[in-house]
DNA sequence: TACAGTCCTG
DNA sequence: CAGGACTGTA
């Protein structure tokens, strides 16, 4: 047997309350009153069908109905091994409104009635109306048919029926005549052990036993009718209201249990969605940050280590940079010269503060992703990827067959066991390997030294590039007052320099060329100035955003950079080997003082807040 | 041999 | 920018 069709959570709770044991019921009331109270239950039924004529009328409409709705949702009947009782009282708290609604169709005819009895409770749950209260006769077409007031005590069946009744109205339950082995009174007391005042309707029961039997001495017919009918219209009456209330408390509560719970269910539902958007949007919100303004990010603010995106500034001066190296178009310097008279420095320089406002230690960073790396980073790819912004923790430059090791926890056999290697605090390899920082923090915040170079010191690093272009590690160290050397810090931070020259004396040549391709033939001719496309090339390369101005010997020294190159092409001595080496020394020697005020931490700090890369 | 710097590559 | 091979020098 199917079930039916879904039942509504309120319905099932209300008529799994109502669920009842018949046997209880029928010791309750099995006394050996059992044929007055049928008598007296009848003349009640009857009564109530004098006194409200509708009901009466619909009791066979709902019945109906019933069978209609039934045939209409193609119900199957699913529940011969269910309770029959159940089934039916389940029928008959929810049947209410199908009297209302469709009283107009078959009124008459009963037989339905029983079809629809034995359909699942489930499917009647659907139409469960509080309103209802008097279902009863329902199962005596005979009896209620004819609906006048007539109350004939005697008859078997009324006396079944008007049992039914005033279960019904005590709960707005119903006895079906179909079932033959259903004991009314089973449906009271079922009632009655609900929220149902059992008492009094025992009580009443009991009085009105008494008066009947009173009567029943009499001769006189009419005038115990007459009392009959009175008090069973009382007894009727107040027996409907408890039922009433009492149904529609219940009702009321399961529905707002359930609301409750359906509401809270959506509460939580909606709370949840828009906590993940939330944190969705604030996702993407940093994620734009980052892409944005990536270097605006304090290290120190970033304990999770988030990964920097590519930065768009480095990808513009990149652009630049092949471009310019690209383009062929090269002018005629002199020209060029003359068309740029704009400053190339509209940001004069950004950090007022070089007495060092700040004054404290700079903060530092040493996000790391120190994990052993299969490839090598970058200090660049703090800003541009997902790893940690520190330069190499510090700077063990693993062998390859080590940077392929899968341990993270992995040292070179070249390493060296540097005491503070450790204070990679942050560093990838050190949490992942679980190694000691315990003095990461003293050092980081109170010391202010660390062994990890930052994104931030390679910027300092290549600001100091535009003073001097071979600086000796010993004055590289201290312009770095907030780095605990050792050999591979050092040596990283020289590398950068070797990266720095790489970069300067490649375009060195690449513009000596342009100049010789345009003709050329006197280094004299050859004039740099701020304007210059190389300088601004350089410009863009080692001081984005003009963080700095750039020292006034600056393009002088590029001029002489250029117009060694170009000297060395023209007499064609880039064909022996190691031709360059001589213009380096004579670079070299335009390498001036580095300005004090880069060892003052609050020019870090101001790195740090100068935003674009 | 050790070190510093360059060159090449990714 | 970093890794590594290579070269030159002491």
């Amino acid at each position: 047997m199917s079930s039916g069709g879904t039942i509504p959570p309120p319905l099932v709770q209300f008529s799994q309350a109502n669920s009842f044991n018949p046997s209880a019921l029928s010791s309750l009331f099995n006394g050996s009153q059992g044929q007055n109270e049928n008598i007296f239950a009848a003349l009640m039924a009857r009564n109530e069908l004098n006194e409200n004529k509708k009901e009466k009328e619909t009791s066979p409409d709902f019945n109906d109905s019933f069978k209609q709705e039934l045939d209409r949702s193609s119900f199957k009947e699913d529940d011969n091994t269910q309770n029959d009782l159940e089934s039916l009282e389940e029928y008959e708290i929810e049947k209410p409104e199908g009297f209302t609604e469709e009283t107009s169709q078959k009124p008459e005819n009963g037989n339905e009635r029983h079809s629809a009895m034995s359909s699942s409770s489930s499917s009647k749950r659907k139409r469960f109306h509080p309103q209802r209260t008097l279902t009863v006769e329902e199962d005596s077409q005979d009896d209620y048919d004819e609906g006048p007031p007539v109350i004939d005590e005697e008859e078997p069946q009324d006396n079944q029926d008007s049992d039914d009744e005033i279960k019904e109205e005590r709960h707005s339950t119903s006895n079906r005549s179909a079932q033959p082995e259903f004991n009314p009174f089973n449906m009271a007391a079922h009632l009655a052990a609900q929220n149902v005042n059992m008492n009094k309707f025992r009580e009443f029961m009991e009085a009105q036993k008494r008066v009947y039997s009173a009567l029943g001495n009499q001769q006189d017919n009419e005038l115990q009718k007459e009392v009959c009918n009175r008090l069973l219209a009382k007894f009727s009456q107040a027996l409907k209201d408890e039922l009433m209330n009492s149904v529609q408390n219940s009702i009321e509560k399961v529905v707002s249990h359930f609301n409750a719970a359906e509401t809270e269910k959506l509460l939580q539902q909606a709370r949840q969605i828009q906590q993940l958007r939330q944190h969705q949007l604030e996702k993407q919100k940093q994620e734009q940050l980052q892409q944005r303004l990536p270097f605006n990010l304090n290290p120190m603010f970033n304990p999770m280590n988030m990964p920097y995106n590519q930065n768009p500034l480095m990808a513009l001066a990149n652009q630049n940079l092949a471009s310019s190296s690209s383009g062929m178009n090269f002018q005629n310097p002199v020209m060029t010269m003359a068309k740029m008279n704009g400053g190339i420095f509209p940001n004069q320089p950004t950090f007022p503060g070089l007495n060092g406002f700040l004054g404290q230690q700079m903060s530092r960073v040493r996000n790391e992703d120190g994990s052993p790396r299969k490839k090598r980073s970058k200090v660049t790819d703090s800003v541009r990827g997902p790893r940690s912004m520190a330069v190499r923790d510090n700077g063990q430059s693993l062998q390859a067959s080590a940077r392929s090791s899968p341990a993270a926890n992995y040292f070179p056999p070249t390493m060296v066991p540097h005491p503070l290697y450790n204070n990679g605090r942050f560093d990838g390899a050190s949490v992942d390997a679980g190694s000691p920082s315990s003095n990461d923090d003293s050092e980081y915040f109170d010391v202010g030294q660390s062994t990890t170079l930052t994104h931030i010191h390679l910027r300092k690093a290549k600001l100091m590039f535009f003073y001097t272009r071979y600086p000796p590690s010993s004055v590289l160290k201290n312009y770095f007052p907030d780095i605990q050397f050792h050999k591979n810090n050092t040596a990283q931070l020289v590398k950068w320099f070797s990266n720095f020259r790489e970069f300067y004396y490649m375009n060195m040549e690449k513009f000596a060329k342009q100049y010789l391709a345009e003709g050329i033939t006197e280094p004299e001719m050859i004039k740099v100035n701020s304007d210059h496309e190389l300088f601004k090339i350089l410009n863009v390369h080692y001081n984005k955003n003009n963080f700095i101005q750039p020292p006034e010997t600056l393009p002088h020294v590029v001029e002489v950079t250029l117009r060694e190159f170009f000297k060395a092409l023209r007499d064609g001595r880039d064909a022996e080997p190691s031709w360059k080496k001589a213009i380096y020394k004579v670079i070299q020697q335009y390498d001036e003082h580095i300005p004090e005020f880069f060892k003052s931490p609050a020019f870090m700090t101001q790195l740090e807040g100068s935003g674009s890369a």
